[in-house]
DNA sequence: CTGGGGATGGGGCCC
DNA sequence: TGGGCCCCATCCCCA
C-alpha cells in the first residue's frame, strides 16, 4: 500500500496497520484523535507519547512494481533532496542526506506537506535520529506528507507550517528576481559581482594570512584562524552516510546565496501573508528538509550571527575561512537558492557573495568527504572548513585573563597583539569528542524510546564497557589501563591512542588532541608571547617556558647529576649530560666483567647473580644472564636514580622487584617464591627459575622474597619522576 | 657539550 | 559533561 520504496528499504508496520496508525501510547489511542492537533506537539511530547518506533528494514516485497520505481526520481527530477540537520546539545551535529540513496532511507521519498491539512507526518529530532511521527490516521494509499514539528522547525529557522513556507518561498522568489535585476546593474552596488568573483577566484592561490581580520571588527583579528576540529567521531560509515548536499544537474554549479542586505531585510519583514504572484508548484520548487545551516552551531563564529541580528557582510576574504561544511546547490535558473531560502541558509548567505562558483575541488557534486581530507589533497587550504564547532575562542580566554602571578602580561603592549576579540563573543566550540552515533539498531521490533535514550549518554558512549570499583565507575583506559578520575579525562586520553586530533590549525593544518593545545599552538602563528618575565621583561609563549627561564634569574638548578657535581636548570640537559657518564660504570664487580653505575645495582649483582661466584645449581646460566641483563638495564634507567634517592626504603628489595617485574613482563615467566614472612596464601610457586636474595644479614637466600602484601605486584614500581623535590635530597 | 628557549603532549582540577 | 586553565614533562633547535 505504500509507494515509498526505493528498492531496498521500506516503511512498514506503523504506517500500514489500520489498527494502530498512531505512534502514541495506548492511553492516547483512547482519545478521540481527531480532537488532538498533534502537529502542535513538541519533540518532547512526541517522544514521550510515542511508544513504538518502527525500524527500517529491507523490503522483501516485489520490486517490479512500476508504481514504486516511479516514486524514486520524483525528487531528483526537481532537484529536491532530503537533507536533515541533526543537532546534538543544541549544536549542529550532522546531516542526513537523502541524496545518497544507498545510505538514506525511505524518508527521502516523502514529500513535504504544503498545508497543515494534508500533513500526516511530523518530523522530529530524537537523539541523533530524525523520526517521522504520524499525526493523523493514514489510510492505505494516502500519500505521506511531512512537515516539521514546530520545535524542530523553529530550530531550523523554518516556518511552522508548509503553508507559511510556501508563502515565504513565493515572496522570496520575487525578492530574488529583483535581486537579479540589481546584479545586472553593478553600479548600484558597493561591489560588483565580477569584482567579488574575481577576488574569490584568486583567493585560493594566495597564502593564508596568519591573522585574518574579522569582518565585523576590522581592527580585531579573526582569532584564531584555526579551523574547527573535524568531528572526531566521524567514522567511515558516518562519512559515507553524510555526504553532501548535491546538485542533480552538474551544469548548475553556481553557488547560490543571498547576498543582498536589502533582500534579506525585506525578507525579514515580509509578512507571511504576502502576496503570492509566483505560480510555483510547490513540489517542484520546495527544497524539503534543507537544513537550517548551523543556525545554532555556528553562532559563535565570528561573522556569523543568527538571521536578522547582523547585516550581511559581503567579505569574500572572510568567506574563504568560513564556509559551511558542504556546498549548497541551487535551483536552476536565476533565483538563487539563497534568494529563495535565505532563512535556510542564514550562515552561508552571509559569507559567500552571489553567484560565486565553488572553488576547485569543492564542487557540490563532489561530496562532503572532501572537506575532511587534508586540504592539500584537494582544495586550497583556505577552503578547509570549520566543522560544527570551532576553536575560535582559542586564545581568547588566554588573554582575557591576567596570568597568574604576573601582572598583566597579556597587555598588547610588548608587541603581543590583542587576541581575537571576535572570539570573545563567540561561543565555545562544542566538543570534538566522540559522540557515538546511535543511528543504526537493526532490530525489527519496536524499541522503547526512553530506553534508547538512556543508553546513549555518559560513559556508555565509550566503545567499551567500564568496570566498577567499590561501586564507582572506574574510568580506565582499555589500552594502557591508566585510570582517570573523570570520564572527560579518559575521553581526552583515549585520543592519545586513537591518534585522533580533532583540533586542527587552519594555518598549518596541524592537529591537536585538545583545544587548549591548539590555543597555545596558535600563538606560534600570531607571535604572541603573553607571559612576561618580570625581571628581564622577556616574553614567552608558555608558562612552562617562563618558569624555566625564571630559574636563570633565581639561580635554581634543580637537576643535579648524581655522578658529578653538574647541575642543570632543565631536566633534558641533565639527561643529555648523563650520557657522558653512561660509558662510565664506576661500580665494577670484583669477580666478573660487569660494572654498574649504581652501587645498589652492583650489590644486587653480587647478591647471587654473579656467575663467577657461585651460581645456584637450580638456576641455569641463561637465566642468570637474563637477570644480569635486567640489572644492567635497570642500572642505566632513571628508576635506579630515583630508588637511590629514596630514604628509609629497602632499595635492594625494590630493585629486585623492579628487575623481577621486567622479567615477568618480558619473559612471561613466574618466579618461584616462598611465602612471605607474614605468611598468607600466594600463588602456587612457578617452577621455572629460582631467584636469589640477600637476607637482612647479608647471606643469600635461595629464593627471592616477595612481600605478601604485594604478591603479584611485580611490575616495575611507579616512582615519581625526577623532580625538583627528589633532586634536592 | 652546555645552556637557553620554543613548541608540544599529557593530565589534573575547577567550573 | 566538557571547556578552560594550569602544570609538568619532553623533544627539538640553536647559539
Amino acid at each position: 500500500s505504500l509507494g515509498w520504496i526505493d528498492g531496498s528499504i521500506a516503511l512498514s508496520a506503523m504506517l500500514t496497520t489500520e489498527e494502530a496508525p498512531y505512534a502514541v501510547d495506548n492511553e492516547e489511542l483512547k482519545m478521540d484523535v481527531e480532537d488532538v492537533d498533534m502537529t502542535k506537539w513538541t519533540e518532547e511530547e512526541f517522544e514521550e507519547k510515542c511508544t513504538y518506533i518502527v525500524k527500517d528494514h529491507t523490503w522483501e516485497g516485489p520490486l517490479e512494481n512500476t508504481e514504486l520505481t516511479r516514486a524514486i526520481p520524483k525528487w531528483n527530477n526537481s532537484g529536491l533532496y532530503l537533507l536533515v540537520t541533526i543537532y546534538s546539545n543544541g549544536e549542529f551535529h550532522h546531516f542526513v542526506d537523502g541524496l545518497v540513496e544507498e545510505k538514506s532511507n525511505w524518508m527521502r521519498y516523502v514529500n513535504p506537506a504544503h498545508s497543515q491539512q494534508e500533513q500526516n507526518l511530523a518530523a522530529c529530532q530524537n537523539g541523533m535520529n530524525i523520526y517521522f511521527y504520524t499525526v493523523k490516521a493514514i489510510p492505505a494509499d494516502q500519500e505521506l506528507l511531512v512537515w516539521y514539528c514546530p520545535e524542530f522547525a523553529r530550530r531550523l529557522n523554518y516556518p511552522a507550517s508548509g503553508e507559511i513556507m510556501m508563502q515565504k518561498l513565493k515572496q522570496s522568489l520575487i525578492e530574488a528576481t529583483q535581486q537579479v535585476t540589481e546584479i545586472k546593474h553593478p553600479g548600484k552596488r558597493e561591489h560588483s559581482v565580477s569584482e567579488i568573483l574575481k577576488d574569490v577566484l584568486q583567493e585560493p592561490s594566495r597564502p593564508l594570512p596568519t591573522r585574518p581580520r574579522c569582518p565585523n571588527s576590522p581592527d580585531r583579528p579573526l582569532y584564531p584562524s584555526a579551523v574547527y576540529p573535524l568531528r572526531p567521531s566521524l567514522s567511515e560509515d558516518f562519512l559515507k552516510t553524510t555526504t553532501v548536499f548535491g546538485l542533480p544537474n552538474r551544469s548548475h554549479r553556481q553557488c547560490s546565496v543571498t547576498p543582498s542586505p536589502s533582500a534579506h531585510s525585506s525578507l525579514e519583514s515580509s509578512p507571511e501573508s504576502s502576496p503570492t504572484p509566483a505560480s510555483l508548484e510547490p513540489r517542484d520548487t520546495l527544497l524539503s528538509f534543507s537544513p537550517a545551516l548551523y543556525s545554532r552551531g555556528l553562532n559563535h563564529y565570528p561573522g556569523y550571527s543568527p538571521a536578522g541580528s547582523m547585516p550581511f557582510y559581503p567579505n569574500p576574504h572572510y568567506s574563504r575561512y568560513l564556509m559551511p561544511h558542504y556546498p549548497v546547490s541551487s535551483l536552476s535558473g536565476p533565483p538563487t537558492l539563497g534568494g529563495i531560502f535565505p532563512h535556510m541558509y542564514p550562515f552561508y548567505s552571509r559569507l559567500v557573495p552571489p553567484h560565486v562558483p565553488f572553488p576547485p575541488g569543492m564542487l557540490p557534486s563532489e561530496g562532503s568527504r572532501q572537506f575532511l581530507l587534508p586540504p592539500d589533497s584537494l582544495a586550497p587550504r583556505d577552503i578547509l572548513l570549520p566543522a560544527a564547532t570551532s576553536a575560535f575562542s582559542a586564545a581568547t580566554s588566554l588573554k582575557d585573563k591576567p596570568v597568574h602571578g604576573h601582572g598583566n602580561p597579556y597587555a598588547p603592549a610588548g608587541g603581543s597583539p590583542p587576541a581575537g576579540s571576535a572570539a570573545s563573543t563567540g561561543r565555545v566550540p562544542t566538543k570534538p569528542t566522540s559522540a557515538i552515533l546511535s543511528t543504526s539498531r537493526s532490530e525489527d521490533k519496536a524499541i522503547n524510546l526512553s530506553k534508547m535514550k538512556q543508553g546513549s549518554t555518559g560513559y556508555k558512549t565509550l566503545d567499551y564497557p567500564l568496570k566498577k570499583q567499590n561501586g564507582k565507575i572506574k574510568y580506565e583506559c582499555n589500552i594502557c589501563t591508566k585510570t582517570f578520575g573523570q570520564l572527560s579525562n579518559l575521553k581526552v586520553h583515549l585520543r592519545v591512542h586513537s591518534g585522533e586530533r580533532p583540533f586542527k590549525c587552519q594555518t598549518c593544518n596541524k592537529g591537536f588532541t585538545q583545544l587548549a593545545h591548539l590555543q597555545k599552538h596558535y600563538l606560534v602563528h600570531t607571535g604572541e608571547k603573553p607571559h612576561e618575565c618580570q625581571v628581564c621583561h622577556k616574553r614567552f609563549s608558555s608558562t612552562s617556558n617562563l618558569k624555566t627561564h625564571l630559574r636563570l634569574h633565581s639561580g635554581e638548578k634543580p637537576y643535579q647529576c648524581k655522578i658529578c657535581p653538574a647541575k642543570f636548570t632543565q631536566f633534558v640537559h641533565l639527561k643529555l649530560h648523563k650520557r657522558l657518564h653512561t660509558r662510565e660504570h664506576p661500580h665494577q664487580c670484583p669477580h666478573c666483567h660487569r660494572n654498574y653505575i649504581h652501587l645498589s645495582s652492583l650489590r644486587l649483582h653480587l647478591k647471587g647473580y654473579c656467575l663467577a661466584v657461585s651460581p645456584s645449581p637450580s638456576c641455569s646460566l641463561d637465566e642468570l644472564n637474563r637477570v644480569n641483563e635486567e640489572i644492567e638495564r635497570f642500572d642505566i634507567s632513571d628508576n635506579a636514580d630515583r630508588l637511590e634517592e629514596m630514604e628509609g626504603f629497602d632499595v635492594e628489595s625494590m630493585v629486585e622487584k623492579q628487575i623481577f617485574g621486567l622479567l615477568w613482563q618480558e619473559m612471561d615467566f613466574k618466579a618461584s617464591y616462598h611465602k612471605g614472612s607474614t605468611g598468607g596464601d600466594l600463588h602456587p610457586p612457578p617452577p621455572a627459575l629460582s631467584i636469589y636474595r640477600l637476607n637482612e644479614h647479608g647471606s643469600e637466600d635461595s629464593v627471592i622474597k616477595v612481600h605478601c602484601s604485594s604478591p603479584i605486584q611485580l611490575l616495575p614500581v611507579k616512582v615519581k619522576k625526577e623532580t625538583e623535590e627528589a633532586m634536592e635530597t
